[in-house]
DNA sequence: CCGCATCTAGTACATATGGACTATGGCTTC
DNA sequence: GAAGCCATAGTCCATATGTACTAGATGCGG
């Protein structure tokens, strides 16, 4: 554990609520010549004061946490004085999660299955200003693009489906007529190609473009 | 890490596909004295090889994994002649798999967010001959004991609402009539306490009653 | 054997849903 | 300013769904 500090090593800033991941990733990296961890954080908040203080070259975080979000990490260390380069690191991939990751400025994506080797392959990539992701994750990125998205409006009214509510609940919630519902909801099932409102409810949330009920 | 083989410590088999959580797993528990890590498999083929060749006193093992699942691997470890104590450590806890999980045969069930000092706990408990079961994991799976449970032919014709299929399509799949999977859906429907199919579909997925789609 | 749950099937009726349209006003983009 | 997208709203109509019943067959535990 008695790692020198070498100026040329990449320092690395661990983000993971699992205390098995963060012990995980440090025994992990810290054995690998040119990398050194430098500190690891459980929480999003955590890990803004520990950038301050410890400039790391490389967050890695993973998306689901208590209290604030991966999303809402990268999003707020853009905004700081000397950003790290972000690789996020996380269980199960939605398209949905990808896409808001890589929109919120994340550098890579990787997978908790990937292999330790290409775990260092991406961190390395990322500190030289290089991107990673791997080509399946891409490949599902690309789909994303490709399939029309939906409109906030679509997507609004596609979580209240989710809930089971019917067009005329949904039109009261929203205050338009459920004809408009109605309308809304048949552009939805076009654009998932789906057969039905309880498809598309279980496709929402298989692509992840509704966040679950709690 | 040159922990030495004392007759006396917990010998423990990780199973699990993450290679960062089976080095985390294992930098973890074998700086822990009366612990030692004898191994760790990836797939749950492997696991059974290497429980055979190492007789360890404890599995340690997530439910999510490519091939043979976690229950699935549980049930087979049953049938061995020399099985060892059953610990899961997975991410997400869906009642469903929690229930499966114990009824398979685990004597413990963790989430990977636990800390480390409650893993050890666990570990030595179930070597003991003692269950492990954390009071929110305990809480749910009463809950689901309490919700009056789905039959075998509700659920199969559940897993077909998830997909979108309507009671038409359902009744000629399972070549029953129309109305008999309507009164199943109406059963469903009245068991899980929602509105419609589509709240059905969704609660099914939240609950893990039904896997989700590849 | 009795009672109970389950699976099966049906009827009848009210309501919800989906498809195929038209149409208008607001807004951005070229 | 024309073109396009979006949200809004509507009509018509066929079909799907949910509810409330009844009821026969089967199997299982007491």
């Amino acid at each position: 554990m008695a790692t020198a500090k070498i100026a040329s090593d990449i320092r690395i800033l661990l983000v993971d609520d699992h205390p098995v991941v963060r012990a995980g990733l440090g025994s992990m990296l810290s054995t690998i010549a040119g990398l050194a961890v430098c500190g690891a954080a459980s929480t999003g908040e955590e890990a803004l004061q520990l950038i301050e203080l410890e400039r790391p070259d490389v967050l890695l975080l993973d998306l689901r946490m208590p209290g604030m979000t991966g999303i809402e990490l990268l999003k707020a260390i853009r905004t700081k004085p000397f950003p790290p380069r972000t690789l996020v690191l996380t269980s199960y991939e939605s398209d949905e999660e990808i896409y808001r990751a890589i929109e919120a400025g994340a550098q890579g994506y990787l997978l908790k299955s990937t292999p330790q080797a290409e775990i260092v392959a991406a961190i390395q990539a990322v500190h030289s200003g290089r991107h990673h992701i791997p080509p399946r994750i891409a490949a599902r990125l690309a789909e994303r693009m490709v399939r029309s998205a939906l409109t906030q409006r679509e997507l609004e009214i596609l979580e209240m489906v989710v809930r089971g509510l019917t067009n005329k609940q949904i039109g009261h919630a929203l205050r338009i007529s459920e004809n408009t519902a109605r309308n809304h909801i048949n552009s939805i099932i076009r654009k998932l190609d789906v057969s039905g409102r309880t498809e598309a409810a279980t496709a929402a949330i298989q692509q992840g473009l509704v966040r679950m009920p709690d």
